[in-house]
DNA sequence: GCTTCACTTGAATCGTGGTTCACATGTTGA
DNA sequence: TCAACATGTGAACCACGATTCAAGTGAAGC
């Protein structure tokens, strides 16, 4: 029996995959998902574009694992900027903070993955991403809500008039005006996402400057 | 000199023009921009597809004129509702609660234009779209601000928030919950919008309930 | 060195749906 | 009815990019 996968190998081709993914997500960074293509994406990771079928059954499957990498990464960013918070409204506006900030680090990215027209095999990765954030948020919300500290009312509703603030506050057509005033659009932002959860406007402010850096 | 244009067949002309639009507008209220295809649109407005051509110079076209007309019929509407109102504050009210409203009357043909994943050649003539919508509230917006009904903010940023909280509260994945229940999702979505522009909680529950019926 | 597979290649294939165009049919004014 | 032109037709064409696959390359064990 002369072959077996060596470990050898087998890091190589785990490096591969995780260059493939790579590719990918840094040819949606530059040129959104137009430029998210096999064979650019194959030549960026310096294979053919064969060989991307080795690894990933089709494009939908590599564009899946890219945003389940994305995914991981937003969630635990949004986890551990609510964990070094105060309470619970403190930790919610702290992690409204921290995504805003991050989308702003690298916009056409989450505007690929997030909200750019796309094909219709994208949309079951994409709707568990968003499903994945949304409900980070939701529990966030759900948090400050049990003690009180938002006023009773729909949590899906709530939550997906959050996301909507974010989402067209930091990828929407007007948002391009930012270059320059990153720490402005999240501060601002983070003010009206508060105020629509039902923060009163003084109390939001204070939230807003008490989670003042909002850095990584 | 043995043809010229007669009335009749203007009249007729323009008709298939708009039967053209509106087998268009059909289409994608019934099967989003998938079913936002030449051949069958063409085949539901009782023609050949070739035909659609002498019409439009392209897909591109079509898609923007039919836009062009939601466009219109939209800001009408917003505009009878906010002339309605007894003030600039109460004005914004009814306008996005008209807004909401038509839009959980064909959700689906609002998705298709407003959202959906589509074609980039459709984003110029989306953005138009969602340009003219914007714009209109953003004055409704400008004029309660500038009576001190609205606290200081950047006007884009309240703007693009606004609509984010209408798209993804109307639109978004956890939208669908919505049906038969439509008028409470209006008055909580349009409190949620009112409270992120600043108006204080109690305030904005007393301009829901005031602009009450919300119909057309 | 040699056999046996796994892995890689990239040109050819394929499906999709917008667009074109040679031809057919209508319409007008004489 | 006819000439001249507009309008309608739908099958053929085309571009695009994902996917396939037969042939080439490389690693593992003998």
């Amino acid at each position: 029996m002369p072959y077996r996968r060596t470990e050898n190998v087998s890091r190589r081709l785990a490096a591969r995959r995780a260059a493939i993914i790579a590719a990918a997500r840094a040819a949606a960074s530059e040129g959104g998902l137009a430029a998210l293509q096999i064979e650019p994406v194959a030549a960026k990771a310096g294979i053919a574009a064969g060989t991307v079928y080795r690894y990933f059954p089709g494009k939908a499957d590599l564009v899946a694992a890219l945003l389940g990498e994305m995914s991981d990464a937003e969630m635990a960013a949004l986890r551990r900027a609510a964990a070094a918070a105060p309470g619970p409204l403190s930790a919610l506006a702290a992690a409204i903070m921290a995504f805003a900030a991050r989308a702003l680090r690298d916009r056409r990215l989450l505007y690929a993955a997030i909200a750019e027209p796309a094909d219709a095999e994208l949309n079951a990765a994409r709707a568990a991403f968003r499903q994945t954030i949304a409900a980070e948020f939701a529990a966030l919300i759900a948090a400050a809500a049990s003690r009180g500290q938002l006023p009773e009312q729909d949590a899906g509703l709530a939550t997906a008039a959050l996301l909507g603030v974010l989402i067209e506050g930091l990828l929407g057509p007007q948002a391009p005006a930012a270059a320059g005033r990153e720490r402005d659009v999240v501060q601002s932002l983070t003010l009206i996402a508060l105020r629509a959860l039902g923060v009163a406007d003084a109390r939001a402010r204070g939230l807003v400057i008490s989670n003042q850096p909002a850095s990584t």
